[in-house]
RNA sequence: GCCGGAGUGGCGGAAUUGGUAGACGCGCACGACUCAAAAUCGUGUGCCGCAAGGCGUUGAGGGUUCGAUUCCCUCCUCCGGCACCA
């Protein structure tokens, strides 16, 4: 018997896969459909890692398993190909970004098609291509068109080292989402989506979701929903009115002072012609230019100015002074905060100005309300006492809270109000490779939307790479001057580009799109373009019944970012009569991340772990059960390649013991059916559950087994080819057709095991004597309680224990064990 | 600080409506084959014991139970997320 060679089966089973058009898809004939997706990787010049391989070729089991359940399964690849490498790698090497990601792409499609994986290539996408993101444009006029786009000057999170813009959701423990450089504020005017408007929808569809509790827990802190009260306030001396947002309003009738974010419209207002016009102004200057100058920290103390003004404080408990105040955020609540004793940072400025406390809750403690009192210390707890006469006196913090709300309301002082603390998405990036927005300016500097028959809106390419805090498309004549040939003299591009996280909201339609209807035929090419000239981003029939995303598998990081994105696109198209469906990606799980020697693999550590020798020498199938067999999926663990010849035996062992022992007149010894259901059993269960290690671990066992054997059915080595199929498609399909069996085992009916030959005949229970193994027995598998007991006590060790000794306590579980207490 | 998750042999890991902890694999040791090595195959692999058998054990400590990796409490360590959101 020869080895198994994998370089020459493997090229054999992609080639024939690929003349057989094995994996296109039929979208619109489909009648199971079932949409495996895995998060489309980016082109990036590292090629395919270890990583990548640990996230798509489970999903593609998983794939094939579906398929073998009779399910039209559409499994699709692209690339999410706009974005800062290929422009910093421009910058470092002067060779454009679209000539890097073609190469890049190119590269990486070898290497994809040699895992062998069920891609439909016909579908594939490059969201870099302008027959791609005409789409990305078209989406932000719809979004432009049903008012969820907008432009508006707003202090924004700034990268100093991407010279960028970023979004909040970019924006990770005050870094740089790409680049790790601290963040700083700046104040400027951008596109904003309003994601914000769908914060409640968001977080409602949420509960029908499959995903993991882990990434709804992440979403909905992330949405931020919170309860409080709405007070309504006057200005005193002013005709001044606005409303304070207060998500604990126990603390109302301690209140002794109000502050007020430095960007605040009202701020000049309360303090002009008075004396305190110039200190102010002067001190929300400073802030202002430290948010310019990227030297505001969030982190700093927090400072403020009085301004002269005064709450007319409907409470009755006296004025409140009004202070400008750096900590206060200018877009959460209403950008106005009532300060009290019970929050500790507006203790602490109280403290440092010499501002007025007042104290309304206590401990139990006696020492350490005295302390309270005497305001030396900080307190709010759960369970200290409301000291403020009334209905609420008595109580604990936590009782009180709609006790004290109620009475708000009742006299009128405020209402409930809900506010979140999701933010809209900022989506202008003022950086080269990426979809140009698709708006121009008039004379008078009105936004105007480029009409849809311009699109794709070009990426202009005469353009300066280096980042100068400028967009680059600053520099492009031919930019400026298409938009003045176009809309006339004076009228101005927008040179911003968006954020590539819109570009990745949609792509799970994109795939859909090449056969919708008024479309061209797709053709497919290396780079991914070429599609077909279409008015129309979805087929309506198409849609409908292949969304949402079956399967969508991804990495955690993306929680609270293409995750949130993804689903508030999706509700925008609803909305817009686009799409049928609200929610994208009905079940939703995240792969475990490979790291190597305990950190994330990355270009800049030079620990980014190539697969392509692995694979050379023991081939996609071992390489991808080696990754599956590593542990669980979702876990992911630090890189190492001891074990893979476990793997490589395994593979070595099934190809030379299955058509040794196949013996087509043999009967099948009744252990060896029991094992076969058994694994059957084993392998479905947690295939479905994405178990691949254990799965494999089961087709293991039944291989050792089966080598225990004289003979094997034909029968029996077929089933467990198919078993074997999803794991290992190359060897599965060889060993199919060396076993005589018809068309491609991937097309083959997934097996199903009878729970009558699970069973077994005699049973092997433990027996217990005051919780310790004592013994074992061997018993019918019909043998009743009785007898079982009977055997039990007779068992010599057993007996050995209970001699001498009263028997208190009998238990006997199931099939399981006897326990005997003494 | 707040919210999640996880700690099992030399290693990756298996087993949870509470029921024989360590499946499967790696590594290691010994043996077979070989002039030899690799590969392959066999046996063993928590501790004591030739064995029968005994003892121990799932981060630490306590609790519930006939029985706890699994449930409860306290603590330790690690990982992930959020963090001037009033």
């Amino acid at each position: 018997m020869k080895d198994y060679d994998p370089s020459t089966i493997e090229a054999k089973w992609q080639r024939r896969w690929e003349e057989a058009k094995a994996f296109e898809t039929d979208l619109k004939k489909a009648k199971d459909p079932y949409y495996v997706l895995v998060m489309f990787p980016y082109p990036s010049g590292d090629k395919l890692h270890v990583g990548h391989w640990y996230n798509f070729a489970p999903a593609d089991s998983y794939a094939r398993f579906m398929r073998m359940h009779g399910n039209d399964v559409l499994e699709p690849m692209g690339f999410d190909a706009f974005g800062l490498p290929a422009e910093n790698y421009a910058i470092k090497s002067g060779i454009h970004p679209d000539t890097s990601t073609r190469s890049n792409v190119q590269t990486m499609v070898k290497q994809l098609r040699r895992m062998g994986c069920m891609y439909d290539w016909s579908k594939m996408v490059n969201t870099s291509s302008p027959e791609y993101y005409r789409w990305t444009q078209w989406l932000f006029l719809q979004m432009y068109k049903h008012k969820l786009a907008y432009k508006k000057e707003a202090s924004v999170n700034f990268c100093p080292q991407c010279q960028t813009v970023l979004a909040n959701e970019q924006a990770q423990d005050g870094k740089c989402e790409r680049c790790g450089t601290p963040i700083t504020q700046k104040s400027l005017a951008q596109w904003f989506w309003k994601i914000t408007q769908y914060a409640q929808r968001l977080l409602d569809g949420l509960e029908d979701l499959d995903w993991p509790d882990k990434t709804k827990l992440m979403q909905k802190n992330w949405i931020g929903r919170s309860e409080g009260i709405n007070f309504r306030e006057r200005v005193k001396d002013l005709d001044i009115e606005f409303e304070v947002y207060d998500s604990i309003p126990q603390t109302f009738l301690a209140q002794t002072f109000t502050v007020i974010a430095p960007e605040h419209p009202l701020v000049p207002k309360l303090v002009a012609g008075t004396s305190y016009e110039k200190p102010v102004m002067e001190f929300v200057e400073r802030i202002r230019r430290k948010k310019l100058a990227d030297k505001f920290k969030i982190e700093e103390e927090a400072e403020g100015i009085f301004t002269g003004r005064y709450v007319d404080n409907p409470f009755g408990t006296g004025d409140l002074p009004i202070w400008v105040c750096s900590y206060v955020l200018a877009d959460y609540g209403t950008g106005i905060v009532n300060c009290s004793a019970h929050d500790e940072r507006d203790f602490a400025f109280a403290k440092k100005y010499n501002i007025p406390l007042k104290v309304v809750l206590l401990p139990k403690d006696h020492a350490l309300a005295e302390k309270v009192k005497n305001l030396e210390v900080f307190y709010r707890e759960p369970d200290g006492i409301i000291q403020t006469p009334g209905a609420a006196f008595g109580m604990t913090w936590e009782q009180s809270r709609k006790r004290v709300i109620d009475y708000i309301e009742m006299k009128g002082f405020g209402t409930t109000r809900v506010h979140y603390r999701l933010r809209d998405w900022l989506i202008s990036r003022q950086r080269y490779w990426g979809a140009p927005i698709p708006i121009v300016y008039d004379p008078e500097g009105n936004p105007h939307p480029v009409p849809e028959k311009h699109l794709p809106w070009l990426l202009p390419e005469d353009v300066e790479f280096k980042p100068t805090g400028k967009s680059p498309l600053t520099y492009s004549k031919e930019f400026i001057k298409r938009t003045e040939n176009l809309f006339g003299k004076g009228w101005t591009p927008e040179f911003d580009t968006m954020d590539t996280f819109v570009c990745s909201s949609f792509y799970y339609l994109m795939y859909l799109s090449s056969e919708g209807f008024g479309m061209q035929a797709p053709h497919f090419s290396e780079t991914g373009e070429g599609k077909g000239e279409r008015n129309h981003l979805i087929d309506p029939h198409v849609e409908r019944t292949w969304m949402p995303v079956s399967m969508y598998i991804g990495g955690p990081e993306h929680a609270c970012m293409h995750l949130i994105y993804a689903r508030f696109v999706m509700m925008a198209l609803k909305d817009a009569g686009i799409v049928s469906h609200e929610e994208p990606f009905q079940r939703l799980v995240h792969q475990g991340l490979i790291t190597n020697k305990g950190a994330k693999m990355s270009k800049s550590k030079g620990n980014v772990v190539s697969p392509d020798a692995l694979v050379e020498r023991h081939g996609s199938d071992a390489f991808r059960m080696y990754l599956m067999f590593m542990g669980p999926f979702t876990d992911g663990g630090d890189w190492s390649d001891t074990g893979i010849k476990g793997i490589d035996r395994f593979v070595q062992r099934i190809f030379r013991i299955l058509p040794e022992k196949m013996n087509k007149k043999c009967e099948q010894s009744s252990a060896l059916r029991s094992g076969l259901h058994r694994t059957i059993k084993k392998v479905t269960e947690d295939i479905a559950a994405l178990r691949f290690n254990t799965a494999i671990s089961a087709l293991m066992e039944l291989l050792n087994s089966m080598e225990r054997e004289t003979a094997i059915p034909l029968e029996t080595a077929l089933t467990y080819v198919k078993l074997l199929a999803p794991l290992a498609p190359h060897i599965a399909e060889e060993l199919w057709e060396m076993l005589g069996g018809k068309g491609f085992v991937i097309d083959q009916k997934w097996p199903t095991f009878d729970p009558a030959f699970i069973k077994t005949d005699t049973l092997t229970i433990a027996v217990q004597v005051n919780g310790k193994v004592r013994g074992e027995i061997e018993i019918p598998a019909d043998a009743s309680k009785e007898d079982v007991l009977k055997a039990a006590k007779d068992q010599p060790n057993v007996r050995k224990f209970l001699e001498g000794h009263a028997l208190k306590k009998e238990i006997y579980v199931a099939g399981k064990l006897v326990s005997l207490v003494v």
